[in-house]
DNA sequence: GGTAGCTGTAACACAAAGAGTTACAACCAT
DNA sequence: ATGGTTGTAACTCTTTGTGTTACAGCTACC
């Protein structure tokens, strides 16, 4: 299964804040209208990312920033914010198997450390790189298109 | 979100069989059994490792088997067996951006780079552990205990 | 101090996917 | 032929992701 369309949202969304920011106040609605899809979604987003420390949102007045130096927020950061793995694991065992069968009963402790390496490679990757880079990457697309 | 527990549940699988060749036949009813769920999620299971070319199931008679060297089945061949994604890409994308707006514009090509990296690196350590390395992990782990 | 615009959040609807179950035809060895 | 097994359809149930409406609460500004 894939990792939901929120985490490639909130880099859509950052994307978008950095970029707007000396033009306009940056809404949900302005947001919701770059992504295509409604304001709820993107103020919950929103949420979770406050919740992270990675942004602001501006009550009353409206408006969302960047609380963080671009580049000491990580990709790893931003899909924890939003992908809500609630036991930290990316792959998801079976409940209950079976304790009087051998496998059954250590099957956990036999994949454990090989599943934890695959999950770490994968964090280490999205650690080194940062919404800076994206930024990056973005300005050099754009000013081609 | 998670990657299904199908994957795990085909490892446990392949476990059972290698370890259950030699005193009986091994039937989607013991796997099953092992595994702690109904035996029509096994066989469908069986019939993806097969038509992955990893087992082969014996109709009539019953009795799964292994097809191919242990050490030539990476936990990445298991994964692209049983996890059926689609278009091959782990993140899923938000439809349909604003076309108009050039964040929207560009999301794609901005992040698809960064992201195959990622997944690159997840799948890169998928296919550095075989079945064969699980099963020296099992036999360790089972005398243990 | 009222008003317009925005956020925060609850509540609901809907679709898709994972997973379990029943049922049964097809198959094979004995 | 029969018993045990696979292959597969059909249905259900639950969970998760996503979209939508509604509205209270907040803030800036006129």
């Amino acid at each position: 299964m894939q990792i939901s369309s929120r985490f490639t949202i909130a880099v859509h969304i950052l994307v978008c804040i950095e970029t707007l920011k000396d033009s306009s106040k940056v809404t949900s609605d302005i947001l919701a209208s770059s992504v295509n899809t409604n304001p709820v979604v993107i103020r919950r987003l929103l949420q979770q990312l406050k919740s992270a420390g990675i942004i602001g949102v501006v009550r009353g007045s409206g408006g969302a920033y960047i609380d963080k130096p671009l580049d000491e927020i990580s990709l790893f950061d931003i899909y924890s914010a939003v992908e809500c793995v609630d036991n930290g694991g990316l792959f998801h065992f079976h409940e209950n198997p079976n304790p009087e069968c051998p496998i059954g009963k250590n099957i956990h402790s036999i994949l454990d450390e090989r599943l934890n390496t695959i999950q770490t490679a994968m964090e280490t990757e999205m650690k080194a790189v940062t919404v800076q880079d994206i930024m990056n990457d973005a300005d050099k697309l754009i000013k081609l298109t």
